[in-house]
DNA sequence: GACAGATATATCGGAGTCAGATATATTGAC
DNA sequence: GTCAATATATCTGACTCCGATATATCTGTC
């Protein structure tokens, strides 16, 4: 079987945003949501649904690392557990992956762009 | 119901593309595949299965309209009903439709990008 | 001290988009 | 006459993403 990859980045691009906030540094789930809303002025809006599935997708094939941050609240009080955070980096396979993954998007956004900008494999007529 | 929409172009690019080729002039839909084809080098392909339910989308909803050409065979015989081909051209709504979804398409292009160039929104630090 | 709202993680079902297989008929080349 | 290319079309499944829901902790206000 061949398996002809599925038009280069249906893959998400939502999945490329993920990769290159990490690609900035190691951050938990809730602050990357944050960080994607605000950057896009809340265009991009990476819900729950969509964040934890991805993330769990990604630490799966081993582009992402997770370690467990319990953070003690200010007024630790005996009895409670601290909130918990999952911090996330890329691994040295995950970098190497999102380089590879902005050159394959900007190549393909830079072929639509022919198609929109007219002409895209015209058969030059005169 | 409010009913934000889907992050942004969620909407296929591939529809973008097909539009984008009508906006060009009339064609019909196997001329339109093998244009495509061509055009990205193989790398997009609007395979029957995704070209024609899209072409029937789009003149259901009155973006594009279609009328039927029956090509006349050169050694044209009596019995044989002529090949037949559906050309479709962009309505003046599906032209005003085009413009509007190239603009959009382009401003979250430059939405994900801030975020592959590293920084899109990245709290300064020092 | 009670309560609301923000923080923080996670799952599930459904909707929409795209790929692949399949089907049918015509035409042109050998 | 046979085969490949032309030309249309449908259907099923895979995958991505959205919205709703769930649970627990922490912080600020009254």
């Amino acid at each position: 079987m061949v398996s002809r990859e599925p038009n280069p980045p249906s893959q998400s691009a939502v999945e490329l945003v993920l990769l290159s906030v990490l690609g900035d540094g190691p951050q938990y789930g809730y602050a990357i949501s944050k960080r994607v809303a605000a950057g896009s002025e809340g265009v991009i809006r990476l819900t729950p649904g969509v964040l934890y599935p991805l993330l769990r997708s990604l630490e799966k094939q081993g582009l992402i690392l997770a370690t467990w941050e319990t953070v003690k609240s200010e007024r630790a009080e005996e009895g409670t557990a601290g909130r918990k955070r999952k911090w996330y980096r890329l691994s040295a396979k995950g970098r190497k992956h999102l380089d590879q993954r902005i050159a394959a998007h900007r190549a393909h956004q830079a072929m639509i762009e022919r198609f929109l900008s007219g002409g895209g494999a015209r058969a030059e007529e005169a």
